[in-house]
RNA sequence: GGCCUCGUAGUUCAAUGGAUAGAAUAGGAGUUUCCUAAACUCUAGAUCUAGGUUCGAUUCCUAGCGAGGCUACCA
């Protein structure tokens, strides 16, 4: 049951009733009402005075008045200036806790169901995932569960760049510096194994060269002429040419990565329907560049390099075929996306994506709408903002990248020690309280991440990210641990869960009210999280409902409640916002414990 | 240089063009014979600058200052 939509009818027929004036419903605006004032939802009056020709309060009041005679649901208004501040009563509430008891807000989502694909995560093979791939990770997953919650069929995919020339570098530093380290003999986790070779490429790349620069050769010709650097194109040619010895190196490192990022994966509960490699669709999209210069939208250059020319949508030029004939990055991603819409028949494809890819993905759908393509209008960047640390960006090669796993590790530890301190699971066996660490750990993590718009960049702050108090994803966890204690009891008393318990004639709380209030939002919230690809909409809502119910739990009683019936209802009201917080943590990945 | 973002309490974040700009943290003061104090209550503290549009601007427009990104026959 939706307040704001009857409310918006109610205006609607009140606009036609008092000023002969016809607007739809949807195109009532309500505002919630501000805290000093009484009410709950605003109407404000001033962009109609042009219809009503009457002055702000006496509008206000003419349609309050109305509202209050026609609509059922208020019992009184007030009005401050331009502002009408509805009321509603207490038994249109109790009606709607009863309404959205029976039939919680995500079974009332009426479902779009449009084929959505969403890819995410998207990693090299050459290095372990870092702080900046955990948002990326955290928000397409997160973005994935709204859409599915929100009725859409979704399709979570990643792309994995598995080719290129940092690959051979780390293909070369292993070959000459590996002495056959595996990530068995070794202990070392294969992502963070080939990473660790990456990075020797570089060290010993810049020795060459100093060496090179010493015996007098000018910088640049010696950056070219370095032995491992030939050695690594080398490598590039040959792997092209499928020369066996390097497709075997290839694929056993790859595979020490690949079990390396499952495992993280796995630890952060992110998981994909598809897996994609680059090493099989860097071939595709020279057909299309081949279309595009039959149909003219792309040009050829006496040099023979393909170009396309969107400076008339105020764009650039840009590159889609080397002279050489080799594709670049803009020309795999045009016949991936064809691939994309082949294979899933897709309405809308999301791309978590950086924002420094903003004009990259400009360009990408602009070709595609230039081209016709069917599905143009479906492509959509999900750009978020990097994550900076303290100290200024994350820059691999000053070392001050936030390595994921090391992050989660500390995250735990940071758990294991707080909740110690507490003493509230001592009696948990070994198994269960280092789930719970786990829980913790990656709720704080998660919640950090994701409880920011994800358009703006942000600010890691190591100090703060591992608080479990204030605006975190744990204080929302303990919530949701504090009710499963009430809940529990209310098992033992043999309450009903399956009723509400609700008696109309009530009085409520202001507590029970301002609850039920925002147990009522989650339904708008949810939407306009999956119209904006904003899990911070749900974020924020979670944290929204979990101050509400603090605030609820220790004003009022709920076991003293001598009233049987009253007490059999703020456990339902307990029940359904338990119920409420473990979805909406659900749609951000994070889980709930029942004890903490 | 050109193009694109972003400037809000000490700090990290909110605010479909609406009321006295909300939270959280850090600071100060309190709450536990009572369902989990990882909680709750009170307190103090902010819209980069200058113009403009509007009944009304943190939000829209222009200029300036400051921060970041993009601007490769890299991905």
């Amino acid at each position: 049951m939706n307040i704001d939509s009857i409310l918006k009818t109610s205006f609607s027929k009140a606009f036609k009733e008092l000023f002969d004036y016809k607007i739809p419903p949807a195109d009532i605006k309500l505002q919630p009402t501000n805290r000093e004032f009484e009410g709950s939802h605003t109407f404000i009056v001033f962009p109609f005075l042009k219809i009503t020709k009457k002055r702000p309060e006496e509008t206000a009041g003419l349609l309050g008045s109305f509202l209050k005679k026609s609509s059922g649901i208020i019992s009184s208004y007030n009005v401050v200036k331009g502002f009408l501040n509805l009321v509603i009563n207490d038994r249109t509430w109790l009606e709607s806790f009863e309404f959205d008891y029976n039939t919680p807000a995500w079974e009332q989502v009426t479902a779009n169901k449009q084929k959505i694909m969403v890819e995410y995560s998207s990693p090299n093979t050459n290095k372990p995932l870092h702080l900046g791939h955990l948002r990326n990770n955290f928000l397409g997953y997160s973005v994935s569960e709204i859409l599915k919650a929100t009725g859409n069929n979704v399709d979570k995919v990643t792309l994995v760049n598995d080719r290129g020339i940092h690959i051979c570098k780390s293909m070369v530093a292993y070959r000459n510096f590996g002495n056959g380290e595996t990530p068995d003999n070794s202990g070392i986790k294969g992502d963070h194994l080939v990473g660790k070779y990456y990075v020797r490429f570089d060290q010993e790349y810049k020795k060459q060269i100093e060496e090179l620069v010493l015996e007098g050769m000018p910088k640049e010709e010696a950056a070219k002429s370095a032995s491992l650097m030939l050695e690594a194109q080398d490598y590039l040619v040959r792997w092209e040419k499928k020369d066996p010895e390097v497709i075997e190196l290839w694929t056993k490192m790859n595979g020490w990565v690949y079990d390396g990022f499952n495992s993280t994966y796995q630890t952060i509960g992110v998981d994909f329907d598809k897996t994609y490699y680059e090493s099989e669709t860097y071939i595709l999209g020279r057909d299309i560049v081949a279309e595009g210069l039959e149909k003219g939208i792309f040009y050829r250059k006496t040099d023979g390099s393909v170009w396309v020319d969107l400076s008339d949508e105020g764009l650039d030029e840009k590159l889609l075929l080397r002279s050489d004939g080799t594709s670049v990055y803009m020309t795999q991603d045009l016949g991936t996306a064809d691939l994309k819409y082949r294979e899933s028949g897709f309405d809308q494809s999301v791309y978590v994506v950086g924002n420094e890819q903003n004009y990259h993905f400009d360009v990408l759908f602009m070709i595609l709408r230039k081209l016709g393509r069917p599905y143009a209008d479906g492509l959509h960047h999900l750009s978020y903002g990097m994550v900076d640390l303290p100290s200024g960006k994350m820059k691999s090669r000053e070392g001050t990248v936030v390595d994921a796993d090391d992050l989660v590790d500390e995250m735990v530890e940071t758990a294991r020690i707080k909740t110690a301190e507490l003493g509230k699971i001592d009696d948990f066996l070994e198994k269960e309280a280092e789930h719970l660490y786990k829980v913790l750990a990656l709720g704080a993590l998660k919640y950090f991440l994701l409880k920011i718009d994800p358009k703006k960049r942000m600010m890691f702050n190591p100090e703060e990210s591992i608080q479990f108090q204030g605006h975190t994803g744990p204080f929302i966890q303990y919530t949701y641990a504090r009710i499963s204690a009430i809940l529990r009891k209310a098992l033992e008393l043999n309450i009903d869960p399956d009723q509400p318990h609700v008696n109309l004639e009530w009085d409520l709380h202001e507590t029970e009210r301002d609850l039920i209030a925002t147990l009522n939002e989650y339904n708008n919230d949810m939407t306009e999280a999956a119209e904006n690809f904003a899990p911070s909409i749900i974020a924020n809502y979670c944290f929204e409902l979990a101050k509400n119910y603090n605030r609820f739990y220790t004003e009022v009683s709920i076991f003293k409640e001598n009233n049987i019936d009253r007490r059999n209802f703020r456990v339902s009201l307990s029940g359904l916002t338990a119920r409420t917080i473990r979805h909406g943590m659900s749609l951000l990945g994070i889980v709930v414990p029942e004890r903490m």
